[in-house]
DNA sequence: ATAAACCTGACTAAAATAGTCAAGTATCTT
DNA sequence: AAGATACTTGACTATTTTAGTCAGGTTTAT
């Protein structure tokens, strides 16, 4: 099991967005410059950010993204499940009252997995766009 | 970000061989009709178990599996790990002194998915197949 | 007017996943 | 000894996912 750049990436912008955020609109060439990420990628992501509501957009020179609420309360959870990287351990929903299998009963794991993943979502539920940048801070200090 | 089948395979075959375990070995094809997996599948996810020292062959007729440890000393951590479905956050190991985007400083978020990591790593090191299979007959009762 | 920047949708190469298939070897039962 | 059961190995393949690229827009500050 891998994590995808995709989420990374999403994390990764919106830390280097939220550190220049007070100030001015920041423009995806500048992130994808001092990050190392391709442009038209980062596009992609912010597409999804924005119709999530997690940043605005400003149009024309001199625009860019700025974020749509307080770091504080945007949290990891947000963030990946806008830009559809959830971690999801299973693929048998209640709603479709089927097992893995396809088979009426759930399999021996579904329990297992179903913990998992409230496990993990935890972690990302209490990490805050805030508690990032504060951790860079902290690190370079 | 989603969990493999392959992983889930291998711990749903461990639990229904581990509730058989004490009587007799436990073949393949037993194994495929009740969780309706594939032999050939199941064949090379075996292969790796009993390469990590999970399990041992008994060869030939009335051959089978059978674990190579007691139920309660292998951890999902074991499991996982032989069949290479351990979750990795990152690729950027430490040895390459390189970061995620072949840059020589690690990125904004590389301290998160190390966290991340070690979080996960604590739920498969804890759970035992032992537990898993009394989760399974807490649950029938 | 023009350049900076966002916006959109389609396209694609490469990798990973989830298997299948073929040809064995070992052992038990009869 | 013969046959059946079951493990063993390695190669092969279709499908899906990932990680982008590309081509064309539209909006707005200067
Ligand atoms: S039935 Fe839900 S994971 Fe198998
Ligand atoms: S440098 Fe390790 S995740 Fe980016």
């Amino acid at each position: 099991m891998k994590l995808s750049s995709k989420g990374r990436y999403a994390v990764m912008a919106l830390v280097d967005l939220a550190r220049f955020n007070e100030i001015n609109p920041v423009s995806l060439r500048d992130i994808s410059l001092r990050q190392g990420i391709s442009l038209d990628y980062l596009e992609q992501i912010f597409s999804k950010l924005r119709k999530n509501e997690i940043v605005q957009s400003v149009r024309g020179k001199q625009g860019g993204y700025i974020l749509n609420k307080k770091a504080r309360e945007i949290k990891l959870t947000n963030i990946l499940d806008a830009v559809d990287e959830k971690v999801k351990t299973v693929q048998c929903k209640k709603e479709l009252k089927k097992g893995c299998n396809g088979k009426a009963t759930k399999c021996l794991t579904h329990n297992l997995w179903d913990e998992l993943e409230t496990h993990i979502n935890n972690f990302f539920d209490k990490k805050s766009l805030e508690d990032l940048v504060q951790d860079n801070l902290d690190r370079r200090a």
